[in-house]
DNA sequence: TATATTTGCTTAACCGGTTAAACTAATTGT
DNA sequence: ACAATTAGTTTAACCGGTTAAGCAAATATA
């Protein structure tokens, strides 16, 4: 795949590589290069197919018109969501995305962030972050553009695309009370995210506003590098021991796999046990029930991440926002309304 | 986010660009750097954080230790699963991965096709393509290390990863008639691709071994770009006007839609239309009802384009493989067989 | 006609790495 | 005692671009 350089050209045409250069970037005028000897450069390099090399470019311009982008999980439907979002927007300002999954876990996320920086990407747009503290403060500190998605570093002023975590998990849980149901358990992943944290509070909130006590044996905090069994025994005790008759899932992937787990034990749902996902993915609507769940506008989420990100970027724009997006609850039958 | 440089250390430690690099590079002991430089420069390094830049790195060894993924669509939970096989195998071995979705526009592959290449990718994996022979051609000519997944060129003697699409639809239709279905509809997606026009044949092929004629009128070509309008054209042209009493569906995303649109006509399925869909996705067996898929593997398929591309890439190999993965009947209600 | 300006292009340094070749001082061989 | 090695390091060129500064010839100005 060897392809042409502008000293080829330079050579090709006995001229300088400087004033190739010029013309490539049509700064050809600018640089008052003839008329005659731009049109030879550019029929030159278009028989040719000159194409510049950008790792050279990037090098000299000290800009590699590349972002990246760090999550959790790339197959997840929400990151993926996201991720076209981003590369979308992107593309359209020339910047290419360079991706790289943590799977959760904060030594590779550390390790993610610094190889992207030394591949020179010009920022970072992350989707995750358990207790990444030191790497994001050094970002910040180090003045360099980034955007965190999902996620609250309460103490770090920083650019943030987010959700209404709290409330959205309150309106959750309202709904299955006010549908009648009195035992309702909450199934939540083990992770150190203030987002989840978050919703934990909104489950004891939503008790508290309906006057419910708050029994620490209906809260399960599932493995995530285990889901699978972890969330197996869960739903078990919650469903056996607890004799719970509503769940509130922390996540879509919980939810989904929770209404797997209650169908080969055949519960019903909602009549025995009703239930609500934080979070909606495809085909919701299709499941048997159709599954409730706490909705938020994703692409939105990805859009407004990359904005940010690329103004911060082209702009060198020192200010953050916090973004904060408001939750909607989507009903249908899981949760014993309809 | 400014980090020293190699030119830093050696100034800072009065040596040579050459002797810090050689010491960085491990090679120290090889190229006789004395021990005790090596272990001021380490220290230096070390206390300063350097870290290379790969930019730079990569321009002066020609090797960019970047693999392009090439996508129709990220978003989309095949390509989202292929993408996160990638990442990881390529990963271990010290790559990372550009991403770009193309919306199966070939212009826009041609396009993404270029940009990976001026970036200095080592390899690329391309799970696309719609009539792009001329860059593919291109890419082989040039002995550039590539991947195609999910697509055969039939003329063009490449590294592919692809699928028994023709027996795997072959296999769909023969279970609906064995269940006792006679008009059987085929629902496809109009894309000029080898793989997709495979399926067809498969289709004729199932009818033709069961003896029943083909019936142009039930095939139908939903449009790539409003597969939502087009599909429901198609359904209820298929279901009013044709009576089919089964569908076959080429792709996972419209078999789900196909779904939705019988529930929401109230049309049962299995009892009225029993359906099938090639290519299975995460909560089908979830579905009401559970959904009949022609399943294919695809981890294997992420991991074995990403071998066969690192291999290319280490070993400068130009042998080309050829690998077509089995399909396997997932058998559910909404096939009629339960 | 002498000087200033403009035109059209080149030189050379830089971005931050890698590496073949050369060079000097110390050590070994004979 | 003198040549040949060896150790330890540097010089300089290169990867393929960008760009400030400089220069010579042509043209304009006084």
């Amino acid at each position: 795949m060897k392809s042409i350089s502008l000293k080829d050209i330079a050579i090709a045409l006995n001229l300088s590589k400087t004033t190739v250069s010029y013309v490539m970037n049509d700064r050809g005028d600018e640089k008052r290069v003839s008329k005659e000897t731009q049109d030879r450069i550019k029929q030159y390099a278009q028989t040719h197919s000159y194409k510049p090399n950008q790792l050279a470019r990037s090098l000299s311009l000290g800009k590699s018109n590349m972002i990246g982008l760090i999550v959790p999980n790339i197959s997840d439907s929400f990151f993926a969501q996201i991720a076209r979002r981003i590369e979308k927007k992107a593309e359209k300002l020339g910047y290419n995305v360079v991706f790289s999954s943590t799977g959760e876990s904060p030594e590779r996320e550390s390790k993610i962030i610094q190889s992207m920086l030394d591949r020179q990407v010009d920022g970072l747009i992350i989707v995750s972050s358990e207790k990444n503290h030191d790497d994001i403060l050094k970002l910040k500190e180090g003045n360099f553009p980034f955007v965190i998605v999902g996620r609250k570093y309460a103490d770090i002023e920083t650019n943030v695309v987010a959700l209404e975590d709290k409330d959205g998990v309150t309106s959750a849980v309202e709904l299955l009370i006010d549908n009648g149901r009195k035992h309702i358990g909450f199934i939540t992943i083990s992770l150190e995210l203030d987002s989840i944290k978050d919703r934990l509070k909104g489950y004891k909130q939503a008790l508290k506003s309906k006057d419910i006590t708050y029994n620490t044996n209906v809260v399960k905090h599932v493995t995530y590098n285990d889901v699978e069994a972890s969330l197996k025994e869960a739903m078990l005790e919650l469903v056996h021991q607890e004799k719970v008759d509503g769940i509130v899932f922390a996540t879509h992937y919980l939810a989904e796999e929770g209404l797997r787990l209650l169908k080969h034990n055949n519960i019903n749902v909602p009549e025995e046990v009703a239930i609500v996902s934080f979070g909606k993915d495809r085909g919701f609507d299709l499941f048997d029930p159709p599954l409730t769940s706490v909705d938020f506008p994703i692409i939105e989420m990805g859009d407004t991440a990359v904005d940010l990100l690329l103004d911060a970027i082209e702009n060198q724009v020192v200010t953050t926002k916090n973004i904060i997006m408001k939750t909607k609850l989507d009903i249908k039958q899981s949760c014993g309304s309809i």
